[in-house]
DNA sequence: CCATTATTGAACTGATCGGTATTTAATTCT
DNA sequence: AGAATTAAATACCGATCAGTTCAATAATGG
């Protein structure tokens, strides 16, 4: 039998770690990574510097544990209706509902951590641009896989195996569009429209 | 009568001007706007920190100008097409084509400094939000009114006057899939498709 | 030659940058 | 109680940031 998680010796860590992650990642998503002071997100985060850099290192590290975070708790919820919607058209649909309910979220920064921030710096930062990468690549390979079990739009589409990747960059360009200021309402326009031309009218 | 333009009276201007901001763009492109600094900036432009700030007045100024003469010089290029080609169908095709070949581009940072740089920026620089939303919005509209003018899609999509707006996101995307590596066979793939879906096997 | 305008390069500003050293506080173990 | 351990808090580090000033120099027109 293990015993139950026993306490560690010292002084007990005063912070959430996931909590400390959800502020950081408000920081990053709002100011991009060079734009975001070392004194704004210990003050956002409600930490010291010196817990901070015990944390995660640095400010390299740290923005890779908010991209982590971010994933886990929004972009991963974006992809759920890609497996438990009925179909993929209503898979796609919802998947793109909620991407553009997460960049235009009121009372949190347009656009996307990941569209927005990660894929900027992911130029001059090639840890961010692999994490990035392989996030992308997943999606597409998960649609394209369900796009094959369902048969869906082989003879539809010049090359079937494009789709996921079709569906992944026009979901990509959700969030600059809300970062210039579109609508809610603006987008789920254009995100039905999007699935009327990939499915038809359903 | 006027006279043609008199030379000034005293040293002339050694830099030519669309040349420097040839060099602020690449280096704003690459680095995002605070990743930029102004020893970089000054180093690649070949001019001095006192000739940059009597010409543009701060970093700022040279991040808007730099911006214009992206446009001016890649952004206008990209949708000629749009306004050339025989129809709609083929405009997009070759906007799309544009758009992947200049985000695809060797030897120049990945992405566009557009959709990758000042809409990140957007988020906290409202010059830059209005003066790329204004861009965005006439592409947009160029689109419509050629849809309109060629009666295409108006039975196709629930609502045609969304397709101008559909096109440019999904034109927004091709920049952060770029940053992130995707190769250019397999962006063009991807355009090839999006314009099979949008507008028939044509 | 003179007046005018621009370039140059360096020095310099105060602020802020990312990152640390040091001390103090809170806890467990012996 | 006291030693050991871990984290928090303050203050501090050198470097770099955007932006400015200044004096010297260079190129033009009048």
């Amino acid at each position: 039998m293990k015993k139950e998680s026993k306490r560690p010796r010292g002084r007990p860590q005063s912070f959430e770690l996931d909590q400390v992650l959800d502020a950081a990642v408000l920081v990053f998503w709002s100011n991009g990574y060079e734009g975001a002071s070392l004194d704004g997100l210990t003050k956002a985060m409600g930490i010291n510097r010196p817990s901070l850099y015990a944390k995660f290192g640095n400010k390299h590290g740290l923005f890779l544990a908010a991209i982590d975070r971010y994933i886990e708790t929004i972009s991963a919820p974006q992809s759920i209706p890609l497996a438990q919607e009925a179909d993929i058209r209503a898979g796609v649909a919802g998947y793109f509902r909620e991407i553009v309910r997460t960049v235009t979220t009121v009372n949190r920064p347009a656009g996307c951590l990941i569209a927005s921030v990660a894929c900027e710096v992911a130029e001059r930062d090639t840890d961010v641009r692999a994490k990035i990468a392989i996030l992308l690549g997943q999606a597409e390979g998960f649609i394209d896989a369900r796009l094959e079990a369902e048969g869906y739009g082989k003879d539809a589409n010049p090359d079937a195996s494009v789709t996921g990747a079709m569906v992944v960059v026009a979901g990509l360009g959700f969030a600059p569009r809300a970062r210039l200021g579109a609508s809610r309402k603006s987008l789920n326009k254009i995100a039905d429209g999007l699935v009327h031309q990939f499915f038809g009218a359903g």
